[in-house]
DNA sequence: CTAAAAATGTAGCTTTGGTTACAAATTAAA
DNA sequence: TTTAATTTGTAACCAAAGCTACATTTTTAG
C-alpha cells in the first residue's frame, strides 16, 4: 500500500488518526480535571486544600502535585501562593462542576446496567474524560427511561 | 545543617488514589494497543503494515512510530527488521483481538444508545481502554437483549 | 520560646511520546 | 542502469508526569 496505491485509501486513516490525535490531546486536560475535583471535594471535607492532601488523594509525591499545580496556576484554573491552601478559580470552578456532573451521570449509568459499585466507580473513572456531549446525553436519557 | 530523615515510604492509600493509579499504569498499554490493531488492519488491507503507514494511520510522524516499536519489540508485541514490514507475535496478535472485539463491543453498544457512528466510533477510541471485563460483560448483555 | 515534626519547595534524574532536520536504504522510473 | 522519489532510520531537541534526595518554611509539642 505504501508504495502504490495510498492516496486512494486516505480517507478512513485520517479519520481514524484524527481520532487517536483528539484522545491525546485530552489527556493534557484529564488531569487538570482529577485536581480541580479533588480540590473542590478537600475544600469541602475540611476547608482548605492542601498539597500534601491533594498528594495523598491523587495518588502522587508531592513534588508531582508542586509542578502540577503551577501548570494550573499558568493555565488559569487555580490560585494559589508558597506554603498557602489551593483556591480554583472561577475557570477552575466551572471545570470541577463540569467534571464532577459528568463523573456521576457515568456512575450512575454503570450501576444503572448492574455494574457493581466498586467497578462503577473505577471504570468511570477513566472512561469519563472521553465521553462526548453527545454520549453523556444518551446516557441521561437512558436513565430518565428507567 | 543537612537533617536528612529517611523517610520511610508510606503507602496510605485512598480508594481514589488506587483508581487514580490504575489509570495511569493503564495508559501504557493503550498505546500497545493502537499499535497491534493498526498493523492487523494494515496487513488484512494491504497485504503488510509498515512504517509510514503506521504513522499515517495513528497521526504519528514515522520518528515516533519508529521509537515505539523498538518497544513493542521489547515487550514482545511485534517483530520487525529494518527497512522491512512490521509482523505481530503470538502475543501481538492476541492482544490485537482482544482489542479489537472491545472496540467493537464498544462501538455497538454506544450505536445502540442511539449515539451516531463518527462520534461512537470518537468516544470508543478513548473509552475501550478503561472498561473493565465487568463493565464489558455489562454492555454485551444490554446488547443481546434488544 | 525552642526544638522537633510536618509541610512545602527545589534540583535533578527517568521515561514516554511528540517533534524537525537530515542521512541512508529501498523502490520506481527514465 | 542510473537517477529521482519514497521510505526508513538516527540525532537531537521538547514537554509532561513521575520519582528521590535534600532544603526551607510553617506548625506543633514540650
Amino acid at each position: 500500500m505504501s508504495r502504490s496505491i495510498h492516496k486512494l485509501v486516505v480517507r478512513p486513516s485520517a479519520q481514524q488518526a484524527e481520532n487517536l490525535r483528539r484522545s491525546r490531546r485530552d489527556r493534557a486536560s484529564e488531569i487538570a480535571q482529577d485536581y480541580v475535583e479533588a480540590i473542590v471535594d478537600l475544600t469541602a471535607e475540611s476547608g482548605e486544600a492542601r498539597v500534601t492532601d491533594l498528594a495523598r488523594r491523587l495518588g502522587v509525591t508531592h513534588v508531582t502535585v508542586n509542578r502540577t499545580l503551577a501548570r494550573l496556576r499558568r493555565a488559569g484554573y487555580v490560585n494559589s501562593k508558597p506554603y498557602r491552601a489551593i483556591f480554583l478559580t472561577n475557570a477552575g470552578q466551572k471545570l470541577a462542576e463540569e467534571s464532577k456532573k459528568r463523573h456521576e451521570t457515568v456512575v450512575a449509568f454503570l450501576r444503572s446496567l448492574d455494574v457493581s459499585e466498586k467497578v462503577a466507580e473505577l471504570d468511570a473513572e477513566g472512561i469519563e474524560h472521553h465521553v462526548s456531549p453527545e454520549t453523556l446525553a444518551a446516557f441521561e436519557r437512558r436513565l430518565k427511561r428507567r
